[in-house]
DNA sequence: CTTCGCCCTGTAGTCAAACTACAGTTCCCG
DNA sequence: CGGGAACTGTAGTTTGACTACAGGGCGAAG
């Protein structure tokens, strides 16, 4: 994705020629890695040297090396281009695009986050005698979420979004229980409240959140996900996929230290 | 990836040199994709031809194509091979596969996806007068972020996972009134009588569900998802992103026909 | 308004990479 | 042991990518 986004940036003090042959890639960039220099040149408008040097331009060695780049920015980020989704946009392309971006920040995440603090928090989660999870709002599904994905486990886990009832709940804890905190913020001050009550009761505290955050400073271990300038738009709670994903790779990985697992089939499916 | 998968299956059958230019791809793609087809040949051994042969035998053009679609499998499938997350592999190996599974999942069902459905589907929310969510376990929480999500747009939305609650308010329906049911069996008897009952009063049914099910019959319009062969080893509902990702599409497509929206910033932030 | 100079664009030619047709070898089966 | 078929390599052809160079437009200065 590097790629196009550097050739959006460049666009505009390029000159005539190569605009036309920025504007053609940009505009089909699938068309563009399949044809021959030759074929589209002549689609351009233009010579083939000119094709060529719009290629070193952008930081590639030629034409073939540059197919290659963008085959894979294209593959990794997606067809439809760059996410902002516009007023006109049928629901094909807006599917596209929201797709494209919770794959892209799912990448970035995924490169992004601290190997360390995720096994230090599967340690702890798996140690666990009780799991409490917490979260408001959109992180209040992702709580709910995590407590269906250890119940699994035969883990003792409940998820609660009452700032009230985990409020007393944190409070009556024990060392050797652990609660997963979720927040986008990570400034959400009644969660705040009840993870201080959890760790003055004894018990490890694991947050999902931004870095920097105050829930970061209080937690035993901080999962910290990038501030993923959220893409732009109308696009509330992308980062929902993101954090889903990463419980997922947190029951996960508690499952892989519990073994045997409880089976995955109960018969009952939804 | 499908491509270096057909590769490691192909393989076998495959004929002393062959197997030498499978096994030189299998060792190192990143090297393949850079080098010519004379640098490769030379390096496995080789002659030109052979090499030429064996990417027509996986249904390529010839080399550059192989070399395109190589590159392309790479940088989609990701850097950590292929999914089945094993015991013994620590926090880090196992978010790369999740990340790596979960990107899958959805590039495979962006593209398999039905527009049209989808087109149907944001027109008949984005004319509801009411929306009513329903789903159980895995699925109820998508019903619930569902509701967030479309709260945000002013519509009068909610989200039951109780099974009486939603016959109830089924059967109170009116025409014009729109149920999104969420499936992943797409066969829960509870979900089905209530979506009977919703049609019955002459509302409209979304369903979210895999093709051919008995709730997709029933619908005014299906979104299907592929039933993925769920990625091998205990990855339980990890197909929930993708369902989240469409009910995404969804939310954005009806604020798109119902601008201006409501602002996302509320103040409260999770 | 004209003229000089520079940057940009296209033309023609060269080189290498990819592919095809064919012939030799090897291995299996009779 | 002999014949045939499949597989592998060699040589030749074609096409695609790139370079060197020449022509033209635009701005600046006189």
């Amino acid at each position: 994705m590097l790629l196009l986004e550097r050739l959006e940036d460049l666009k505009h003090h390029l000159s005539r020629c190569e605009r036309k042959v920025a504007d053609l890639v940009l505009g089909d960039p699938q068309a563009a890695i399949r044809e021959s220099l030759a074929a589209f040149a002549a689609r351009a408008g233009v010579s083939e040297p000119t094709v060529i040097r719009c290629c070193r331009a952008l930081g590639c060695i030629g034409w073939p090396d540059f197919k290659l780049r963008l085959a894979q920015g294209l593959a990794s980020g997606g067809g439809s281009g760059h996410s902002a989704v516009q007023a006109g946009d049928d629901a094909g392309v807006v599917l596209a695009k929201v797709f494209d971006a919770a794959i892209l920040m799912l990448q970035r995440t995924r490169q992004a986050i601290d190997a360390a603090a995720l096994e230090q928090a599967t340690r702890l989660l798996a140690a666990a005698r009780r799991i409490e999870c917490y979260g408001h709002g959109a992180s209040g599904i992702v709580a709910l979420d995590a407590q269906q994905k250890f119940y699994r486990l035969g883990v003792p886990v409940v998820a609660y979004s009452d700032a009230h009832v985990h409020a007393m709940s944190a409070a009556l804890l024990k060392p050797g229980d652990a609660v997963l905190a979720i927040s986008q913020s990570g400034r959400s001050p009644e969660l705040l409240g009840s993870a201080q009550r959890a760790r003055a009761a004894g018990a490890d505290l694991v947050a999902i959140t931004v870095a920097g955050s105050p829930l970061a400073a209080l937690a035993t271990v901080a999962i910290t996900v990038p501030a993923v300038a959220a893409a732009p738009g109308p696009l509330p709670g992308g980062s929902r996929v993101v954090d889903l994903a990463i419980v997922d790779a947190l029951a996960i990985g508690v499952a892989l230290r519990r073994t045997p697992l409880i089976p995955e089939s109960t018969g009952l499916e939804t």
